[in-house]
DNA sequence: CTGAAAGCGCTTACAG
DNA sequence: CTGAAAGCGCTTACAG
């Protein structure tokens, strides 16, 4: 493997000129030309481990999701990582499965690694979040320090799934999440649609799932027997009912379907995120779309401000919109004709 | 932060001394414990650039894969995370967009940061794998250098949904592929398929799609007018359609839906992958499950063989099995109770 | 077993 | 603008 200093022989040069082409400070031309081609010659690839270590930037970022099993953090990784690679950033990814300790061990693994920055979806109540000492961009999390929360407008979320309920005659709904219930942006999502059905006269609850759990596997246990506990008699305590989430919206729906309930005839269900079948289909459920895209661009372009210590935003917060799934009354037949539009850049 | 000389001051001994203690080796016990608890005092991470560049060792690995928004791919990187993080190594995520330029720039990206090893879906024909100068497993393609290929038994899976059509009784199917046409495990997919049914006396075709594009949106419209142009009067000229995706065992099904043909009573549909409602639910289609976890596991297992210079495999072949999701005929009706159990680990 | 020292491949003031 | 040199934080023979 070449090193700067095998470049800076052949083309006759100082290493530290070398160093400057490679980061494209300014030369001589014909010194520029030469050591170009040296490197060309000598199939130079830069060091970026010595480099890191010398300067401050490493030019990587980590990205710490619950996990890839999830779609939407899928998508959302996905995305960050494209934008990234336009610009020339690399990602880590860190499945942190809602686990502090996972958390913290990859919180240090940055700063070991001297990740320039971290955008993190986190559901513990790591302090070490706080006090940054590094770039950090949030998803729907605010923090004390000097970071950059991203999210999509989960009030104006409660609330369109809240007028969909009102608007097709719902008397009793519920909120189930089971998310964190640590101050962020999420729980607007059951404020709000619970305060919007209230104020419209009807009945609204909601329930929450322990969070202790990384078991996928034992939260939806508990949503279907809750749903099976609510039903009596082929009829269900509710006929409008939000979900925290697409995933166990359709948990919920397929539990009803088992107690023979038809959906949307019998009830309604809407979800949150706007998932669609392997992501080129139609969408699962009704629900509230999160514009993913958008949401990783405002995070690498606040992360990436941060970093160079231009002005970013404290906070980012994106619309999103109804659209119906098949799950709620009155919704025009036709699929979105969006959705299928959507998936390529 | 606190550097390694920070600590040795600390405790007493020479960095070589701090060093040998962070790297396992033998030190005086009474030595080792003072180095820890500097260590611990200072808050000391070790510099993984600094590391980087003086050892051979990185603990990074990288994986590239068209996207994560195929779920079979974000499935895929899930595990692998998984794995990883379980013996200290970190995870770079790439996306080729089954660009052969991008990966190329990201095998360059992996040279320069002296990544342990390479973990790549390919689909295009660089050379750059044949003379792979790093530690490099392949998802269902061999290569000539020195290098490991993982796979499903692709062979079994085309003879899994050949046995399904013959035992249902289809008299004429068609394989409808898109990926690579390059030497690879999944040409037997078709080829295991399509020799059997002929061999049963079945008239077999196949029809394969430009792999031209990275946008799927074309891919699924190329799909779908073949099934439109396929189907006349209500009656299509198959009756049993074996895809090399469920991504597009999905897209067959919708659009054979949408000209009023009725599946599986009409015609059957068998997919490849295994990939299930938003990972936690049903199967969208009948189809050859790939073990997943199994092969993040072997992709793993095989390059940290190679990386620390032990006997690895050059080929791992891992069995699929067959489960029924709805398009084909006289499957049980119990959704498969694997299904529901294999989310956690 | 331990310490002193060289060196990994870069970047960055500092002279010139 | 350019070169010589120091130094980033580690690891690793080499003596002792």
């Amino acid at each position: 493997m070449a090193t700067i200093k095998d470049v800076a022989e052949k083309a006759g040069v100082s290493v530290g000129t070398v160093s400057k082409v490679l980061r494209n400070v300014y030369v001589r031309p014909e010194n520029r030309r030469r050591v170009e081609e040296a490197i060309e010659l000598l199939n130079y690839q830069v060091n970026t481990y010595a480099q890191g270590l010398r300067a401050s930037q490493t030019y990587t970022i980590a990205i710490i999701v619950p996990d890839l099993i999830n779609p939407f953090f899928a998508l959302l990784v996905n995305y960050v990582e494209q934008v990234l690679a336009a610009i020339g950033y690399r990602l880590f990814v860190c499945n942190s499965h809602c686990n502090a300790g996972r958390e913290l061990s990859y919180i240090n693994m940055v700063r070991r690694n001297k990740v320039d920055g971290l955008i993190a979806v986190t559901y513990s109540n790591s302090t070490e979040y706080e006090n940054a000492d590094f770039p950090l961009v949030s998803i729907d999390r605010h923090y004390a320090g000097e970071s950059c929360c991203v999210a999509s407008d989960n009030a104006m979320g409660g609330e369109l799934a809240a007028r969909k309920f009102i608007d097709t005659g719902c008397r009793s709904v519920i909120y189930i999440h089971n998310g964190s219930l640590l101050e962020g942006e999420t729980l607007k999502r059951g404020h709000t649609f619970l305060n919007t059905c209230r104020q419209a006269g009807i009945r609204s609850t909601e329930i929450h799932f322990s969070e202790e759990t990384t078991l996928d596997n034992v939260r939806i246990r508990q949503i279907e027997q809750f749903i099976s506990q609510s039903t009596r008699d082929g009829r269900c305590d509710y006929d409008g009912i939000f979900a925290s989430s697409d995933v166990h919206a359709m948990v919920i729906r397929r539990q009803l379907e088992r107690l023979g309930l038809k959906v949307p005839e019998d009830l309604q269900v809407i979800g949150y995120d706007g998932m669609r079948v392997m992501n080129v289909g139609g969408y699962y459920v009704s629900t509230i779309v999160q514009p993913v895209k958008e949401m990783a661009l405002a995070c690498v372009d606040n992360l990436i401000r941060r970093i160079e210590n231009r002005p970013y935003e404290r906070s980012v917060i994106l619309p999103v919109r109804f659209v119906g799934g098949g799950t709620t009354k009155g919704d025009p037949d036709q699929p979105d004709p969006e959705a299928e539009a959507d998936l390529t850049w």
